[in-house]
DNA sequence: TCATTTTCTGACCGTATGGTCAGGGTTGAG
DNA sequence: CTCAACCCTGACCATACGGTCAGAAAATGA
């Protein structure tokens, strides 16, 4: 907060460029695949001549490392409405909430990381072994806490964060699907909600949480 | 089955080429994506010289189209555990258990297909609109009556679909992430067992059908 | 203003890829 | 046995890609 808000011309473009590239980037990346996009097509999305994209950054591998870091950590912030929870219904409702307005928000970034771990995760398998894997122990006991003090059926936890991510990422990732399923047109705003809803009420009751 | 079992060497010599193709095919698909495929490591994981391939599938999208035409199969294949069943107990029960053994069984091919919707469905856009389509609504049909006969609780029936496909394909698609994070080991018979159970379990209660 | 640093970009390069093709080998029906 | 149809493959080609670089342009601080 007792940042400086004047910024050089210097900076100011820097930001902006750095920024509109890697929107551009996880656009491409998210279609295209890693394999597929080229960075001439992220620098023709972003405004840009290619040159100048490896001014910002060196090689296509580090761009896309920067992508698929940025989803990962807004990935780990929807942990927050996890925590603190009295008890599963508020802090897994809470969490599917989170998850699903992410996959309404962020559809590129969700669809990167999946290509990511579906292909072996060759530049975040670092993560995944230290920064996901203890995230997933801490929420797993807490789930097990919940299931010792009666507050929900026993459920393997594991089991059950696979299920909430495989389901709220379902509608980011496949939502080409889901559209073309839906007479080809996006979710409305009450549709999400349905989903939403649907999403919470099947699990919260299937773990005996209401 | 009135099928001559004496086949020709030219013709055994082409099934057993065009079929060690196509597995080379769905790995390589699966792991570095159609961009990040080549036509060479796909000849080599074949055991075929590269011009070879050209000539049993003329180009690279040939290939991948006849790929995600195979997976496509044994996915419909999957529904009919789905009807003929009294009830959701039984008639979802076996759909969780026929997509499970299909994630497990073709993981390769599970995630080809995503990257496929993933990137918009190039190539069976057509299957989407016309066999899917037609499968999701009787399935939803059905469904619905079950739902109407009081057999399960008032559920989007759709959402429901997407659930089913969601949690049983993650299995497949992010097998990576669940073997990262169950020590760095695939899952065991035990393990799967286990897993099968647990999304049974939590969405079959979760319907309100048990 | 001027020197210095940072930013920008057109033109270029080496490599890898999908695809082709001529020509040699193999098979099987008559 | 013969020969036409089919199968196979090393060598080759055009293209497209990631990346480089020299030097112009712009911003900055003194």
């Amino acid at each position: 907060m007792a940042e400086p808000i004047r910024l050089s011309k210097r900076d100011a473009a820097r930001r902006e460029n750095e920024a509109r590239i890697l929107a551009a980037a996880e656009k491409v990346f998210a279609e295209a695949g890693f394999g597929g996009a080229t960075m001439q097509l992220i620098a023709d999305m972003a405004g840009l001549p290619k040159a100048n994209l490896h001014y910002y950054f060196a090689t296509k591998e580090e761009l896309y490392r920067k992508v698929v870091q940025q989803i990962f950590e807004i990935w780990l912030h929807a942990a927050d409405s996890f925590d603190n929870a009295p008890g599963p219904v508020e802090g897994i409702g809470a969490y599917i909430d989170a998850k699903m307005d992410i996959s309404r928000k962020h559809p590129f970034g969700s669809k990167v990381w999946a290509s990511e771990v579906m292909h072996g995760a060759p530049v975040i398998q670092d993560y995944l072994e230290t920064t996901l894997r203890e995230w997933t122990d801490n929420r797993a006991k807490l789930i097990q806490r919940w299931v010792d003090e009666g507050k929900m059926a026993p459920i393997d936890p594991k089991h059950l964060l696979y299920m909430l991510w495989a389901t709220t990422q379902h509608y980011a990732d496949f939502g080409h699907q889901i559209e073309t399923l839906n007479a080809g047109k996006p979710l409305t705003d009450r549709q999400w909600k349905a989903a939403k809803e649907s999403v919470k009420t099947i699990i919260l009751r299937g773990i005996g949480a209401i």
